[in-house]
DNA sequence: AACTTTAATCAACGTAGTGTTGATTATTTT
DNA sequence: AAAATAATCAACACTACGTTGATTAAAGTT
């Protein structure tokens, strides 16, 4: 996947994306120009389309590579281990990695998920996050219930992804470990208590 | 708010907005440039800057009246009043005010909280629908629970906001009434009662 | 209906960013 | 040391921008 690539090649790739980063912090996405970039990463504006198309385009591969990431992690994770955590008050492993995972790419998220951001990312990293999540557990909910199903779905992944989206927003204030606790139990002890897919807790 | 318009500036406002529009159907916002808006609304270009500043300015004031419009139902949305109802099995008459609201603008809100949406727009459209929900209830919550107040503030926000987009995203299939039902039930019987501010529902 | 005010049109302008080219220089790999 | 690959630079035509001033059309006003 990650061919050998020229030393120069890398550099100003690199160059380029910290620029990019750069500007995103002070401006909104839609008004950086090829030429903005290029100035800022001290490259000659040719050399840009050396390696992106332009800078929709370079957004875009940066997108990719960061959910790539962050899916290797998720696919690591099972709900029905996560709760025997839940009970135990320890933080799932693989539910941390996926924090830490977050917390590396801080930066780039923060931008990606704030106001300005990209919606369209944020959609892809919600789908992500959960269809892994509850891909088991929709062959034993229950038919007919009080909302429809999917309805359900959708509340309980928002919900989830809400609980990641305030962790970045508030500066990820909270340490991985403690934000998988709270992931965990938010999971344990939310809908799916009342949807009747798991006993409530003695509390 | 809405002094009289001159019968031409209201026209061609209309056009462009509607030129808009169907652009946004075909491209992505930030491809749309001024000269393409005039063309498809039948205008010249320079009475586009009559208007607007460009097309951006342009996409924020149309989103601006949206949550203006939106807005004012959700004040009258009283979550207190709501419970009442969703024991009674009866949706909640405001609440359905709130859904109907929302297919009235069904096209625009579409495209701005799909991929090639507005995160800016979606971020203040879920804290306008959730605010007043909860505003009288956070003062009764528990000072420590198992999750951090603000976490589980953003958890139940999102969780509220993902039914709606989830009913805007499937084309907004089922009627606003049964939305309004719901909706209700998701706040009635989510969370909430495993927070312990309300008495779990008998089943 | 005549008058006044306001909008929309049109052509033209300089400006800025775009995407590409070909020739040249610098660096890395082999 | 030689060959291959990247980056640089200047120049190109092109497109959209935002603004201007003069003109025409349509609305509101008395």
């Amino acid at each position: 996947m990650a061919e050998k690539m020229d030393r120069r090649k890398a550099r100003t790739k690199q160059q380029l994306q910290r620029a990019l980063l750069a500007l995103l912090t002070e401006k909104g996405a839609d008004t950086i120009t090829v030429t903005e970039v290029a100035e800022r990463a001290d490259v000659n504006r040719g050399t840009f389309y050396l390696h992106y198309k332009d800078v929709a385009d370079m957004l875009q591969q940066m997108k990719d590579e960061v959910l790539q990431h962050l899916s290797a992690c998720v696919e690591q994770l099972d709900l029905t281990e996560a709760m025997l955590f839940a009970d135990k008050e320890e933080p799932y492993p693989p539910m941390m990695r996926v924090f830490e995972k977050i917390a590396e790419h801080s930066e780039f998220l923060r931008l990606m998920l704030g106001p300005g951001g990209d919606l369209s990312f944020a959609i892809r990293l919600r789908e992500l996050m959960t269809k892994r999540m509850y891909h088991n557990l929709e062959i034993s909910a229950p038919e007919k219930h009080l909302i429809p199903l999917d309805f359900w779905a959708a509340y309980q992944t928002s919900a989830n992804f809400g609980v990641i989206l305030h962790w970045i927003e508030g500066g990820m204030a909270l340490p991985p470990e403690q934000m998988a606790k709270i992931m965990i139990r938010a999971i344990n002890y939310g809908p799916l208590v009342t949807i009747g897919i798991r006993q409530a807790p003695k509390g």
